[in-house]
DNA sequence: CCGTTTCGATACGGACCCGTCTCGTATCGA
DNA sequence: TCGATACGAGACGGGTCCGTATCGAAACGG
């Protein structure tokens, strides 16, 4: 099997602090309202008090430091309880519903789809590290609602998946200055369960 | 009233063709994929085949000349028959759909969306030239629907609208390489109409 | 024809950034 | 103690961009 037991390189160690160091400024100043194109490598080091060089040796430029930010975003997703379909229903898009208010998360949201165009694969990145694993959940609650007959199956069930968190994300993307109240989750998901026309 | 009858001054006139020739090459590089950081007056002017000086003529920054990109964007939203609710809405959504699927107008959206932080009234600009009148279109059909009873009132109209636009905005910006196929509208309005529960 | 302004082109100084490299110092294993 | 590497700091050449200024040519009114 050949194990190699991972020999210690000679020399001074690289310092994890320095690691988190950089990528907390970067996502420091990406919350104060700077966008990606505006983060040079230059004045990253600058902000985090660190020399150029010490970036430059550990990422080769600046759309790899920014994948390792996304995925630094990493973050366990809710765990529905899997008793009431509403309730995991609310479960998934409130947890939506806070990554959103958190501005860290809405303002790289932004950066990164401010930039999609231009760095397809860090958009990727950010999909499958933030967004992927929360998607498989929401499409998983809603394909054992399917299965107990307790919603309809006649629709795709991403189309329905969209139903639930587009509003949302409407909100915090396009509207970022409007408000996210406590309980707008429980609307949201109601009013999609229940519908929007009346039975008269 | 001293009225100034607008006495064309002096020396060669500017030229129309020119303002437009400059505003279309910024959407040109736009629908490209270049965001707006990466657009400098330098490149715009160089790519328009026109020299620096024209565009500084005109516009005192890029900011101001984004603004009137934004402008020229201006186009009349759907007027809702007024007949059917249900295709009241319609209407409106599938305008929705229209507008992202031309190249030029889900790329401005996402230039603008990516600096929102840093030019708080181009945003300002965008909602008031783009989304400002379809909502308001939207909302009105949404309170007819009220008053006539059709529609449940107990939620705010705000919410309701969110129900109907965010599907397709979610699609749009965060899926973009997604699909948005013919008689999506339709499934997205009908499905938010009837609601997703099953009455078992 | 003449004064005025616009046109494309281009030069200018100043600013920032890139990626590499070199300092002197610090921190590790041997 | 010694070799090796990392550290902060910053110099370096080469690039782009900014906003202004200056060309000669062109397009207008008088």
């Amino acid at each position: 099997m050949n194990i190699v037991p991972a020999p210690r390189p000679p020399g001074r160690p690289r310092s994890a602090a320095v690691d988190t160091a950089i990528i907390e400024t970067v996502l420091r100043l990406l919350e104060g309202g700077a966008s990606m194109g505006e983060l040079s490598m230059e004045r990253i080091a600058r902000e985090a008090g660190v020399g150029k060089a010490t970036v430059y040796r550990r990422w080769p430029g600046k759309e790899a430091l920014m994948l390792d930010v996304m995925r630094s975003l990493d973050e366990p997703g809710p765990a529905p309880a899997g008793v009431s379909l509403r309730d995991d229903l609310v479960t998934v898009v409130e947890f939506i519903r806070r990554r959103a208010l958190a501005k860290r998360n809405s303002a790289i949201l932004r950066a990164v789809v401010g930039h999609v165009q231009d760095h397809p694969d860090l958009w990727q990145e950010y999909h499958d590290t933030v967004i992927q694993g929360r998607r498989e959940t929401l499409l998983t609650v809603l394909r054992q609602g399917m299965e107990r007959g307790e919603i309809r199956a006649d629709q795709d069930v991403e189309l329905i998946a969209d139903l639930f968190v587009g509003p949302m994300l409407a909100r915090a993307v396009l509207h970022e200055w409007r408000e996210l109240p406590e309980g707008l989750t429980e609307r949201i998901v109601d009013t999609v369960l229940e519908g929007v026309r009346l039975p008269g």
